[in-house]
DNA sequence: TTAGAATGTGACGAATTCGTCGCGTTTCCA
DNA sequence: TGGAAACGCGACGAATTCGTCACATTCTAA
């Protein structure tokens, strides 16, 4: 429970054996359980291992922490959601804007969904943000964006559009995370969502008009 | 530390003499301090006493406990950056559009100002959030802003003024808190600055068109 | 079959934190 | 000026949490 300490995270032992791989999956799945269950603060290794079915002993066996759980968890996250937004935003069979609508519509479902897993997640943060590792999976964030945006704004400058990227990008994640916290009824969402929606194609059109 | 109570956050006791009415503002003090330096998860009853110079159970007797002190904080913070954007919205000396660029970056530059402290009290947040005191203050949020949009949009309906105030404030406050998470540049601030600005603007002149 | 590697157990020590309570000190006011 | 109320103190009990370690069990390969 140190802040400025940066504790490794990454795993201490890989599993060798099926009944050992098996487990892992087990107490990830536990800590997703726990986390969503009892929040944040109430996030514990013996409360994992409990609702994992497992002694303490065999979760420090293969994660040297609390934080590289939450980490682990965190990491599965990010590369779930960059996965299915890169999808979306390489789908040539929708016109860009259309593209930027469904990204918007997909991440906001996707946050309201897991919410409480998500929030509690997000509640943790300060015990894994500091950590080396997760400093370098910050950097590969959004590239995907970036592409979409060379294709949409070919005429603006590459500072231009990488300041536009970072605010769609910033604002998509962190408005979304603020909505998803209350619940939400589905017309709800899709309201919301089409707002920022518009809200971006509204700013990239000028971004484009600027430099036309 | 718990996470599903919701204690008594309201203040324990009036101080009632001068010296009492400074200590609570020491404690105060010390608590920002602690909460900058040691951040959130280091954020303790002891240590603010310390810092204060003063002993724990002369904090215990103006707060029943931890999260009043961070709740205290926080109520403060809310107070002092709602004035300021109210202030800045009503100003009828600028434009409506320049008003919204003033609130901007005035928003930004004052969370990258004391990002730390914000920071921490973000982090701590879990801590005081749930309790009923907190939820009450989050309902008055943005009066200013809806009142700004009606003067600025007059011929759009209520409930697309309110979802686009929700989308602008929280996107405000959202993506501000993410950029200044990271130390920035003055310039850089001013450039994200403008870049969110004109993305509101672009968004409110695109919903003004629709129902004109 | 069997040695030894991999895996799994859970009681336990160390550390931290919260908030209280009994008691001493200062201030107020009649 | 004297007593009551307000104020201030800090050692301490209760609770929680982290992560380890010595030992038990299961698996694999020769």
């Amino acid at each position: 429970m140190t802040d400025r300490r940066k504790p490794r995270i990454s795993q201490r032992k890989q599993p060798k054996q099926a009944r050992s791989t098996e487990l892992v999956a087990i107490i990830l799945e536990a800590a997703v359980q726990v986390l969503a269950k009892e929040g944040a603060t109430r996030f514990t290794t013996a409360r994992v291992a409990e609702k994992a079915g497992v002694s303490v002993g065999s979760v420090y066996q293969y994660f040297p922490n609390k934080a590289a759980i939450l980490f682990r968890l965190q990491s599965d996250e990010w590369k779930q959601t960059s996965d299915l937004l890169r999808g979306i935003l390489e789908d040539s069979r929708f016109a860009p804007q259309e593209r930027l609508r469904r990204l918007v519509h997909a991440f906001i479902r996707s946050e309201c969904d897991e919410a409480s897993m998500r929030g509690a997640l997000n509640d943790a943060a300060p015990l894994y943000r500091d950590a080396p590792e997760a400093q370098a999976a910050r950097v590969s964030g959004s590239r995907a964006m970036q592409d979409f945006l060379r294709e949409t704004l070919p005429d603006t400058s590459d500072a231009a559009r990488t300041l536009a990227g970072e605010l769609v990008t910033t604002t998509l994640k962190t408005a979304g995370k603020e909505f998803s916290e209350r619940p939400r009824k589905p017309a709800e969402i899709a309201r919301f969502s089409d707002a920022m929606a518009d809200m971006f194609c509204a700013y990239l059109d000028r971004v484009a008009k600027r430099t036309t």
